[in-house]
DNA sequence: CCCGGACGGTATAGATTCGATACCGGTATC
DNA sequence: GATACCGGTATCGAATCTATACCGTCCGGG
């Protein structure tokens, strides 16, 4: 059956999930929480480079279109929990697709780099 | 055998591949390049949207990194055409789940956003 | 020869987003 | 009481993206 929606249109909904999807830190955040929930200064420490504030704001888009859940556990002394909720878990395999192209593709792209370059 | 590379180090050269894979519009440009190459023009009427600047500045960064080959054909009239490599194409696969999955789940995310929305 | 249109872009300005850095309030531990 | 860790905010300047207007080349028609 056709899908009802299509990100080659220019207002089609699909292009705000699209972009969403595409976010600087999303993949990253995905991947971080495949096997198990994870906790903000953890999440910080894994994905390096991330500031506090692209992780705060990342969380909370993600949180807002239902791809992770926040939890507050009333442990003492009490934390906070990141983890997938299915949605999120559904985009676990395209994500590391994603990702694993990247991994294993760094020659050939760094040798397209340096082909242009010495083409100049 | 283990990957040489890993996104989530902060100086990884995957890193700017991630970068360039989740660019704003390079999921659209692959998706659109799918079964045959396309002018300028034509591209830019298929990505409704798209501003010329940005559709020019991601052919110039993805013919960059050897993902599209960009030709000019000395026809009467000489036009431009844009082509995946074979780089490019391995990238289909990939970034048409990532299209698909956008495609497919824009109610769960509306869901979403609905009940985060009326939370408050 | 001149006009108009299609093609493949540039130029410029404004809005938006991003990153770096510093700071902060609550809780627990020493 | 001092110190440390957690989960963030605040602020500011730099980089990026969008909208809109414009442009040179080539071609076909009149």
């Amino acid at each position: 059956m056709g899908n009802a929606y299509n990100v080659m249109a220019a207002t089609c909904p699909s292009r705000t999930v699209l972009h969403r999807i595409g976010a600087r830190w999303t993949v990253f955040i995905v991947n971080a929480l495949d096997n198990r929930p994870m906790r903000f200064t953890e999440l910080k420490a894994h994905i390096r480079g991330i500031t506090p504030k692209a992780l705060t704001e990342a969380l909370r888009a993600m949180e807002y279109d239902g791809l992770i859940s926040r939890t507050e556990i009333p442990a003492s002394p009490p934390h906070v929990e990141y983890a997938l909720t299915d949605l999120g878990r559904s985009l676990l395999t395209p994500l590391r697709a994603i990702r694993e192209w990247a991994e294993s593709h760094v020659p050939d792209i760094e040798r397209a780099r340096a082909r242009a370059d010495a083409q100049r």
